[in-house]
Order: C-alpha cells, then structure tokens, then sequence
DNA sequence: GCAAAAGTGTTGGAAATACACCCATGT
DNA sequence: ACATGGGTGTATTTCCAACACTTTTGC
C-alpha cells in the first residue's frame, strides 16, 4: 500500500531539443544483425555458420552478422548482410529476438537482433564462402561464439514451434516431394520420431497437398507418390485460432 | 543457376580493431525501449498510456517509453524506464519485438524494442502520474503517436496468442476469483464470446483450479464459488507440445 | 526371394461442441 | 415474484493414438 502520490505534470516530459541532443550524442549504442539460416539437406537439419573473426573466439563457429548502419532500415540490414556473408538475396528473413546485455560483445557495446530463416539448400546456392561459410547439422552445434549459443537455441526453439503452426517446412523441400521427405523433415526439425500412418492421415485430412500422379525415380525400395504443397489453398482458409490449452 | 563464385578468405574478416572502431565511432544508433503494461480492470482489457511529449504529436497518446544507457543491459532499461513513467516495480516485462525503420521518430533514427506485460490494476498502485498517465480501455486505442500503434497491435495479437498457450491470464484477476471473472478476462482479450458450460468444463478439466469453499459477496444474484489458480502444480506437469495444425 | 519402404483401416478413448433446465440470491 | 447469473448433464461428433498386414520395387 503505497501512498502520498505527487502529480508533477512536467517531470517525464522532455522537448523535442532534449530528445534530439540525447538522440545525437552520448546515448547510442552499436546495433548489429545476426542471421540465423536454417537449411534441410540429407534429411537433417543444418545452420549456416561461419568461424569467427576475432582471436578471443579463435576456432570457434559463429552466426552470420554485421553491424546496422545510422541510415538503414533494420529489415534491410538483415538482408544486406545476409547477402553480404553469403550472397544470398531470395531469402525471407524474419525477426525473432532481440539480445542486449552490456558485455555480450568483446569490442564493446553491442546489441544484436537475430533474424531467422528456413531455406532450400539445394535451391540457393552459397556465391561467398569467407570464413568457411558451411551448413552445420544443427546436432553438432554446440559452443558458439560470443552468446551465439544463446541467439541459435532461442531460433531453434521458435522454428520447431512455428513449424507446428505454419507451413513453413515446404519452402526446405524439391517443389516435388514425397510423404517421407516431408516426415522426415517434421522429424529433423522436432528431433522426434512419428507414427506414419498418423503422419499420412494429418497431412491428407488437411487437404493441403496435391497429388502430382507421379513417382520417385531411382530409390532402392518401393517409389512413393509425389506432391506439391497447395499454397493457395492454404492462405484462402480461416484461422480458427481459438483453443485455450496449456 | 549462379557460376563462378569465388572464394576469397579473408574479404569478411574484420579485426577486432577494426569491429571496435566501428562500435565507438560512426555506425551508433539511439536505442530505446517501449513498454505496453496490460491491465484487467471493470471486466475490460486496459492499456497505460501517456500523452506524447511531442508537438508533433499533440493530443495523441503513446506507450512508456524513453532511450536506453550506454552501460545498461536492454531489460534492465525496460524496467527502469517503466520505474521511472510509473512507479511500478514489480512487473515481469517480456520483449516482444523490436522496430527498427529509419524514420519512426521525428528526434532522429531511434531503433526501439517493445516490452509487454500483464498486471492486476488492483495490485499496482500507479505512483506517478506525468503526462495524464492512466488505464485506456484497448477498444478505444485508436491513432498512438508515433509508430506505436503499430507497436500496440503486435503486441496486443501476441498477447492474445500467449494466453491460450500458457496461464498468463491468472496475473490479471484478484487472487480469489470466479470462473465468471475468468471467463470475463478470457472474452475481453480474445474479444469473443465463449459458451459457459464449455468454458466451466475446459478449466475444470485441466485441474488447475483449487476450489476455495468460499463465495462471491455482494453480488446482485446467486453468488459464485471462489477459486485459485495452481501455479505448483501447473509447473510440475510436463509439456506435451507436439501437435501440428494449420 | 529378400530387404526396404509404400500403402492402407479399424477401433477405442478423449476432447470439443451444442444444447436446456433448475437453483440461489438480491431487489 | 422476478431478474440475474450460478451450477449441472447428456448426446453427438470429431479428433487422435495405437496398432499389423499386404504391396511394390531394386537387388
């Protein structure tokens, strides 16, 4: 029970000219991107990465990131930078978090805004490979730079939830794919195994998917059917979010 | 099909020298932070706002907000800021979002990163009043200053997905409280209607809810059982969150 | 013919929905 | 007595989970 509240009109406000002089001089900080690129290839989900530039990370794998510019859109950052360390461009990225701990950053204060991506590994090639710019199996990502171990488990994380709810995992398939592949894509990404008829029954029954009347060539077991992801379909349907349950 | 890339080692690697010069110098930005504290009062979702500081925005109200330090951890900035407009101490901040195009402030490129909460307007006593700082109904929040109506609306679609997925909503009424009172929270932040006997079921359900033997006072009609909500054991139970649906 | 994976159906239980009546209280 | 909202039960349907066998292909 607190009591003896002032209203002093005037305390929090401050002029234009206050705001512009903080603005312009001693309370900026270095704002930096990072880009967290998830890939499907091998029926594994891997992360693109780079080794870091600085010594006290010597050996050490890191996130894909740069510094924003005074005069630059944060969204165009992201995909500046992105094609900058990779030479991709036909990339949607999407914000997720933003990491801002005073000593996050060894070259001084440095807060960073992660971005995330799903892409087809076999669909973009990498044009810059600096730094030994490589897809990692996201199994084998442990101990990065920096608080780059924090930043990719906060991204994986939100994939493996947004996977759930959004189709997102066809943009990481051929534009042909069989009921395997996608599994095997749910399965990579949850790091869970699946019933396959329960799988096959979801993924019909949401009627999503159309049959291309064609097989798999070149498998060494029984061709399975192909299909393709019906995109329109999908953005005509409601949302009927409403489901309490926790 | 891209040809001939090539690799050039050491085009992207920047010294630490280098990165910490870039830092100090020309590439800082103003940083700063918003808050958007949800409250729950007369059976309506409420929002604080402030009226806007600037003449530009004369008459239009906007979210708590104010520039982050130099040596300041970023969620350390949200609750002090939030400190400072209201007095309010103990509230847990989420961030939501960070929005970052060039020109969303008339001060100067100031990137600002939301931070979102849930109070009990009955718990927290506002301590200062600056700026005609006071609980606006959200159906009423229409043209904030700035860009934080867009801001807002994130938020406010965030929130009303979180609490479907987790008991969020539970912070917002008195600590004894009816299942009409929750329905009442449920309906005003998912602005829709639920069937009662349905609602009733859902929670009973879930076993979360400790029944308190005690009943509404002072009600004009048939008084309700009073409950609390089982944190402990909501914490004991594991998550079971595989379900893919879109 | 053997290995490997495709393809297929049923059943039981759990949860969601829709719906109608009686009860306790204040006025 | 009446108005208001509390409290309850049931039938229907929909969804999900568990489970085993046959088919097709490459080798």
């Amino acid at each position: 029970m607190i009591t003896g509240q002032k209203t002093t009109p005037t305390k929090n406000i401050k002029t234009l000219q206050v705001i512009q002089s903080e603005v312009e001089n001693s309370n900026r900080i270095a704002l930096s991107v990072d880009c967290i690129i998830f890939g499907f290839d091998e029926a594994k989900l891997k992360v693109l990465l780079i080794r870091s530039d600085l010594k006290k990370y010597a050996g050490k794998w890191s996130l894909l990131g740069d510094l924003v510019f005074p005069n630059e859109d944060l969204d165009a950052a992201a995909y500046r930078i992105l094609k900058q360390r990779t030479g991709l461009s036909d990339v949607y990225l999407e914000q997720v978090s933003t990491f801002g701990t005073v000593n996050r950053h060894p070259a001084g204060r440095v807060v960073t805004v992660a971005y995330c991506s799903l892409i087809n590994v076999q669909h973009h090639k990498l044009n810059i490979l600096d730094n030994e710019l490589h897809w990692h199996d996201i199994k084998n990502v442990t101990d990065l730079a920096f608080d780059h171990q924090q930043i990719f488990d906060t991204c994986l994380q939100q994939l493996q939830k947004r996977v759930q709810e959004h189709p997102l995992g066809f943009n990481l398939l051929p534009k042909k794919f069989s009921l395997r592949d996608l599994q095997n894509l749910y399965e990579a990404i949850l790091g869970i195994k699946m019933d396959r008829r329960n799988f096959r029954k979801k993924f019909f029954s949401m009627d999503f998917l159309i049959d291309l009347n064609e097989m798999e060539q070149d498998v060494p077991h029984r061709p399975g059917k192909l299909y393709k992801f019906n995109f329109e379909k999908y953005e005509k349907r409601k949302k009927k979010w409403i489901g309490i349950d926790f």
